[in-house]
Parts: C-alpha cells; structure tokens; sequence
DNA sequence: TTGTAAGCGTTATCAT
DNA sequence: ATGATAACGCTTACAA
C-alpha cells in the first residue's frame, strides 16, 4: 500500500466525511461538531458554530446514523407490519403512517406476512436485530406475549382481544351492523351473508353476531343464506354462485369486504341478475375499485388514512415518552349509499 | 450504583445479550461466537459451533445489525422511492422488489415522493445518511448526476433518458402505439388523446409520437381530440367532458393509463352515451380497478410485479458485484382486451 | 481452530 | 464554550 502515490491512495479510497474530517476543517474538535449537528442550541458559540456549518458544507458531510444509533441505541426507523402491501386496503394507512414519520425523520420499513406465520415470525425478528425503535403491526398469529417479550414499542392496527398494546381500528362489528340495517331499512327480508375464511384465529363469533343483528328486525335464520369463502374475489364469486343455484334468494348480500362484494356483484351479473333491482350488495372497507364498479358500490368506508396516522402518532408518543397507560384509538366508519343497494321491491 | 444488590441491578438494567455474553456463557471467545452467526462454515469446529448455538439459544440471543453495519459498511437496507404508494400502480411493483429482497434478508424502506423535489431530496439525503446499501427509484426531478453524486449502487424505474443507471421498465412508447393501433384496427378514425400533465420535464414528445402513429394509419391529426389533464381522475373526466362539448366527438378515447381511463368512462357514461357502443375506451397499467368497471376495460397490461422482481435482482446484483457494464431490462407489456373497445359501427 | 486487539463514527461524560 | 476520551457491539487481521 505504501508503494502507492499519496493522490492515488486518497483518490481511489475516498471515502465520506466524518465528524472528524469536519472538525479537522474547521480547527474544532469533534465534540463540538457533534453539538453542532445534534442541533441542540445549547454549548455552542455563534462563531464556531457557524465555521462548523461551514466546513460541513465544504466536505458535504451528511451525518451517520448507523453510529449515531450504536452509540445512543435509537435508530429513528419504525417497521410497519402488515398483511400485504398489494391489498387495496393497506396502501392508504401506509402512507399515514409514513407522512407522519416523514415529518419526525423516521425511516419506515415495510414488511409483508402474507397471513403466514413464519413470515410475521422472521419479520419480526428481523425488526429486533435491526433495533428498530417501534412496530405498527396487523397481527396474524403471533400472540402478546411473544410481541411484549420484543421490549418494542407496538402499536396495532385493529381492534384486537387479548393484547395489551396500543391499538388503532374501526368497530367492525359497528360497521357491519350499520350495513346489515342499511338492508333492513330497504326492506329486505332475506339477505345472503359472504363471510371471508379466517386463518386458524381461535372461535368466530361473527356470524352469529351478524344474525343476532338480523334477528333484532326479526329475520330468522332460515332467511339467511351464509357461505364461508376464501378471502378474494373468485371465491366469493364461486360462492355467490353457490348461493344463487338454490330454489329461494336472497334479495340482499351483505360481503365482508369490497373485495367478497366485487366478486359477488359479477357473480351476479353473470347470473343474468342486475343489481340493484334483484339483488342488493354491500361491502366493506370503500377501497378505490368499490367507486368505480358499476353500478358503484355501496359499502362501509373505512378511513384507511386516517387509522395509519393515529397509529404512526400513537406510536411516536409512546417511543418518546414511554407511557405506560394503553390507549385505544377507535375511529369511526360509516355508511356510504351508491348504486349497488336499492329498496326491496317484491 | 455499587450500593445496589446485583440482582436488583441486573434485572433493571437487563440489556440484550451481546456476543460477549454469548462468548461468556459457552466459555469461548467473541470472535468465536462471531465466527459462528457470520456462518461461512469456516474456522469453527462442530463441537464450538454447538455450545456457541446452544449459548444463543439460552439467552436468546439477536444479532445487532447496527453494529455488524458500523464494523462491515454494510447495512443490508435498501430505500425503495416512488410517487406515492396509494397510487394503483405502485402496490404490485413493491411487492415484487420485497419478496425478492425478503429471501437475502435486505430491509426495505419506503419513501414516497408526492412527484416533489424536495420531498426526493430529502429522502435521498436519508438513504445516504443511513447507509443504505442501494436504491431503487423513480426519479421526479433529480438528475443523473446527483443521483451519482451518491455513491450508492441504484436503479432507476422506468426507461429515462440521460441516466447512466441501470433501469427497468416497459416501452411506454410500444405499450402506447399497442393501444392506438388497437383502436385502429377496430376501424376508428376519429380519436380522442387523454394525456397526464407532467411535471416540468423537458421536452415532452408523447403527443407528437401519438400522432405519428395515427398519422401511420391515415388518420390526420384534425381527427384528433387532444387534451391535457390533471395525472387524475377529476382531471381526465373534466378533459373528456370538453371533448364531448364540441360538436363532433371522437369514437374512441385513448387514456394514459387506467385512472384516466376510468375518469373518462365516467364522464361518456354521464353524457348519456354507452361504452363501447358509441365510444370506445382505452387505458394503461392495468390496475385493479381496470378490471371491476362496467364494462371492463380494455388496457395495456403492464407486469408490475415483474418490473419489481426484476429491479430488485438488478440492484442486488450490483450491490454483490459492484457490477459497472449497465443493463437495462425492458418488460413487456400487451393489450388485454375487455369490454370497453369494440369496432367502429357507423 | 481459536484468541487478541484494533477499529467503524458517533455521543456522552468529564475536565478544563 | 470547548476538548479529550471512553464507550456502543460487532468484524477482521494477525498471532498463537
């Protein structure tokens, strides 16, 4: 090495400032270079804080956070945790999420668990090596304890039992009971009920809550016509179909998400049926395609954008001020009417 | 401190193990244990390498990538830089750089631009200050050679001239001239130009390539109804009502890409006339959304998932090999053919 | 095969 | 207000 030329060696090998090379610029010692950057106000002199700017400027120093994290152990990064990216729920509470980091320097990491475990599982651990400084999940399978025994802040998105963490969601049992009596209030007496099927989660306790709201206005469940099918859009439409081959219909369909209720609607269509004057459909969630079906959708919309903000602001308290109380932020969804549900007309 | 008892203090101050715990715990030295969770299979016998697993296990130990990162230059991170995540597009594409990035074990970091400047200076001076270990982006406003200036292996997404990166993307052009030949071939001869506003680029030579292959076909450009929209819904519902205001209207309508699309089926639907029997609609992408409209649209299908995979191994392989020759994956896009174009009928 | 020790670029503590 | 110095937890020559 030593048979290199000075210029070559330094030109070949340069590498990015550091503190150092700045405080060497600016005839200071890298205390006070860090002060300078740390942006504090406080410790240092006008004069030398302005040299330091400086040199900073002259080098283009840009300030390392990989050391500034090992030495005060806060990386300023969040891993936002969710099912998949691809699914037209979570793109608008990612990006609640991120413009509120955004705002704070926080870098944000996505990950996807795709419903498996083992994903969540690496994932999670992957967020522990890289000492990320707080989790906003969508929880698939793991349990509390294995989410306390992290020692991460956590937030969660959905309103869940058993956990002790923040959380952030609509009352989805509120949502489906204002869309349940949207199709009671039309008049429709026998409606057909499109249940997404739940990975392993322990006892399912919708469907009979969905008939108890039926049951309230008097609908038995003989008039219920319920399938259970894979959450996407061919399932509900095999589904849908399954439904529709039987002698009786129902009037009304309510699917658990826009997505069940897309695939239905075209069941439907292909059926020979139009909607809304055989058959009226709800869904859920008012993710962009539900505006755009035709008729459009009527569904229960979701501020997608909005529970990502809560949880990002949720989140960044609890890092900084590490509370202890849990907080639990439900934020209200509600009905809204288009074309796809219309009055029972015999 | 010396005055509590060392139970008390350890157990409130517990900290993560570290490899010298580790070391401690299995009665071997850190550069052992390093060697072991490094696992190049080299310089360890089995019967170490097992107390070594064992003593992590026991204490449950996680490596710290911050400090691997500090010592090796490496942070296995990568920022994955996009307009905006809620715009339909984007999804799929990310899907594809995670699941690739997933199986090495890189983080992906997200960031979106909103098509801002200083939002992308920003987030580009953050990947260099966290050390990122590559970039995949699609650039708004930075040019080359600040996005050299970073000294941070990158690749660009979607086929941009003046850039020295490598890129993937499809031929917007071919995917283009696809759909204006489509509509040609369906005996149109009177076409509608539905063009996104872009934001200050240069020299915007869309319009003029459009026309040539209308040109190619015979159809003068005084049978075209051009305008430029807003990148949005609104814009392109707006732009086609201007279009059916004249008094003599074009028979088919190409669109930019789906959401434009979308935007002017709805405006041809609310003038009373039907699609595709009056007016015939094309988009690009093939988003979600594109397949749920009534009728469904006809577009040209653009593989963003692929594009996404593909960037991801681009960017890998350069980060690994410190490639220099450039490559540059074009992914190619075809018409999908759905209910919203259907031949000329005078 | 294993151990010793020197960094990586910051920040925090303690002097001055 | 400023400077010297010791960590932070890991990797990697080099030595044994």
């Amino acid at each position: 090495m030593g048979t290199f030329p000075r210029r070559f060696w330094s030109f070949s090998l340069k590498k990015r400032p550091t503190i150092i090379d700045v405080a060497k610029e600016a005839g200071v010692s890298k205390s006070t270079v860090s002060r300078v950057i740390a942006d504090s106000g406080q410790g240092v002199s006008p004069q030398t804080k302005e040299r330091v700017l400086e040199a900073i400027n002259e080098l283009g120093y840009v300030r390392d956070r990989v050391a500034s994290s090992m030495r005060t152990a806060r990386t300023h990064s969040i891993m936002l945790a969710i099912p998949d990216i691809t699914n037209p729920f979570w793109p608008a509470v990612a990006r609640g999420v991120q413009d509120i980091m955004d705002i704070e320097g926080y870098a944000v990491i996505f990950a996807n668990s795709d419903w498996r475990k083992s994903r969540e599982h690496s994932f999670l651990e992957m967020a522990q090596s890289l000492r990320i400084d707080g989790i906003i999940i969508n929880p698939v399978a793991v349990r509390d304890q294995d989410l306390q025994s992290l020692k991460i802040p956590i937030v969660l998105l959905g309103i869940h039992q058993g956990y002790n963490f923040d959380m952030v969601g609509t009352n989805s049992r509120e949502g489906a009971r204002d869309a349940l009596n949207h199709l009671i209030d039309l008049g429709h007496r026998r409606v057909g009920l499109i249940l997404g099927k739940r990975q392993g989660r322990n006892k399912d306790s919708r469907l009979p809550f969905y008939l108890s709201v039926l049951a309230d206005a008097g609908i038995s469940s003989d008039d219920c016509f319920v399938v259970t099918v894979p959450f996407n859009q061919n399932g509900s439409r095999e589904g849908t179909n399954k439904i529709l081959t039987r002698n009786q219909w129902p009037t009304a369909i309510f699917c658990e998400n826009d997505i069940l209720a897309i695939g239905a609607m075209q069941a439907v269509h292909s059926a020979g049926l139009s909607i809304p004057e055989d058959i009226s459909i709800i869904g859920m969630d008012n993710i962009f395609a539900a505006s755009t079906t035709m008729p459009p959708l009527t569904t229960i919309h979701k501020p997608k954008y909005e529970i990502g903000v809560q949880a990002a602001k949720l989140l960044l308290e609890h890092i900084k001020e590490k509370r202890s109380a849990l907080h639990q932020v439900i934020v209200s969804s509600n009905l809204v009417k288009r074309g796809s549900t219309a009055l029972f007309m015999p």
